[in-house]
DNA sequence: GCATAAGCGAGACGGTACGTCAAGTCTTTCC
DNA sequence: GGAAAGACTTGACGTACCGTCTCGCTTATGC
């Protein structure tokens, strides 16, 4: 069931060291409050959590996947679509919850570093498996649990209407670094209901 | 006593080349086809535009500020929201204009820096002024247009209106970089007419 | 600095351009005493004299050849070999001089690029034209009085005498950087004097 | 110093690289035989060395450090005091190895920039204790092994002594740029010999 | 319990690009 | 029409990090 270290370790030598890890996830977390992506080095990093750069190098191939990690690993149970009593409200508190993940220093540079990356690289995708895959499926549960209870209508498409509910979020937070209030979250709901609902 | 002198006295010295600014933009958009914004070098554009480094630096703070501008003066005509013969077909062809830009390594630049950079920062301010807002404006200006037709309901936000319209194509574009095709754009403006027609 | 380009417009067209030379080379001379040669600017020469830098360079053509200039205008009435009532005062006299005119920061300067160029540059040419030969012939001038007057040993070697006169003052000033007092100066001749009098 | 740290961990990290700083100097030495101080770029060094930049300026301040520091080591078992049978021939070979030292390029640009430096700049106090001042306590030695030996006077000043003999040497090197033979030097250790000399 | 081996912090290494500065040239306007 | 102002290309500066590579350890496994 569980893949996880299933398999024998039996490398010999030191094995790695998880307070590493931590320290420098940490100290890249710390860091991305006063520096932006561009000026961010990995010597700071490998300086603010008091370990050699070549530990950093080991494990991380680059500042980005660095950097992602950090957020994968940030950000694990942070977001989580509360099954609400109504869709409305899962939503409403899904979309508040992801505005505040991308408000954050880091998620707002992950996302910078994902827009700018190519749609087949290493990086973009880790992202959409680890992070974008996985949210929308279960966004999607929601959608589907709301036709088979005849709040939706059974002909809408799910991906479209996911992306109505979050673009304006990513739109609002990241490009026009507009703060987001209830009234608007509620307004954006309403409109995408509008459009989905059954009559 | 010398009032009369005041006439028109412009700056003396030798005068701002256009023709290295020109070369400068162009050389910035070319290279940005082959190298990401990390490693593209303002070397590398200098290089490219025959151009000397300081001559970049006299009129550029920084390499951001450079392809911000490159991309507002490569854009200028570009996008313009043409007055179609409804308020649907409008939306339609700069939906489609839109993506086209942000398609572009460029456009998909410009709004990584965008997104990474803080709320305050000249960047972002330059790009609101430079960019979004006027057309936004443009933009609400086809849809009071629609109002005052009474296509549209009068009771509608304009900006959330709009947000719908607009940030699921940055999202498909920028984050799941997905292809953009009829069906999904001419989905996305049914769906927000949906919202905000009269009935 | 340079009180230059008053009313005195009695003639159509420019003033004349003595006063530009004049204001170049005293911005020199000043600078010196706040820069040593490397970190001198052409720049900066120019601002203060209010001279735009192709002034300078219409009529010197590098700042070697600047400062050389500078340092033979200014120094060209400073020494001078007083006919003394004997030898022995006329090369006390000359020997302070020198030493003096050697511990002037352009002295220095003029002095070390000279040590540092080939004999074959038009630095080196120059300034042995214009500085060392013709003061060196003063000097042996003196000697040759001094022969004729039968005080010196006519077997002495003039250049060898002149040599050991001088060569000890560029040493302390230049390399050991001591301060010379009268008892050193007084000490020197009186070494030189025993080695070329007539017994 | 601290001998006890003999035994402790001595410094941690990567030690320095003797290699790269033989490379250094040496390439150093090569290239001011085709490029003069000002023209003379650390980047050519380092280049010609195969080395980067900041290792050069990790172990040196400036061009100048980096030069003097060529030249003592180039010159270090060069310019020795051999006894000699007598003081004559002891002088007269020394002199002779200074004027081959200061014939060389780096001789004659260590003392063009010692020339033009300040007394109190680090560089010209480098000079004096690892130079100037171990070599002249030598050449006392020299004559005070004369004077005990009744071969010259209690009574002369041992520094005046010596500039006399070192002087005109450096002022027919650096300044008049003229071969120095053994005719030369024989007259001046003759003269000088005259002077200080017990009768 | 000692050898083997990988991981560790530290920091020097060869490099690349930075953003600055000045050199020497060129182009415009003004006097 | 010459001189100022100042923009131009060029190229070195000294700095900051990159990603790699020793060092002298430390910490595990396995013989």
């Amino acid at each position: 069931m569980a893949d996880k270290k299933q398999q024998t370790r039996q490398s010999i030598g030191r094995p790695r060291s998880e307070a590493a890890k931590t320290a420098i996830i940490n100290a890249t977390i710390d860091l991305l409050n006063e520096y932006e992506y561009a000026t961010l080095s990995i010597e700071a990093i490998a300086a603010h959590a008091g370990v050699g750069k070549a530990t950093i190098y080991r494990w991380w191939g680059n500042k980005a996947l660095l950097i992602l990690d950090a957020f994968l690993i940030s950000t694990k149970e942070q977001i989580e679509l509360l099954e609400k009593e109504n869709i409305y409200e899962s939503f409403r508190q899904q979309l508040q919850n992801l505005a505040a993940v991308f408000n954050t220093p880091i998620g707002r540079t992950v996302t910078a570093i994902i827009a700018e990356s190519g749609a087949d690289s290493e990086l973009a995708k880790t992202f959409h498996e680890s992070y974008l895959y996985p949210r929308r499926e279960e966004a999607k549960k929601v959608l589907k649990h709301g036709i088979s209870v005849g709040e939706l209508s059974p002909s809408i498409d799910l991906d479209v209407a996911l992306d109505l509910l979050y673009g304006p979020i990513y739109l609002r937070v990241l490009i026009f670094k507009t703060e987001l209030d209830e009234v608007f979250i509620n307004d954006l709901v309403d409109h995408v209901m509008k459009g989905i609902r059954t009559v």
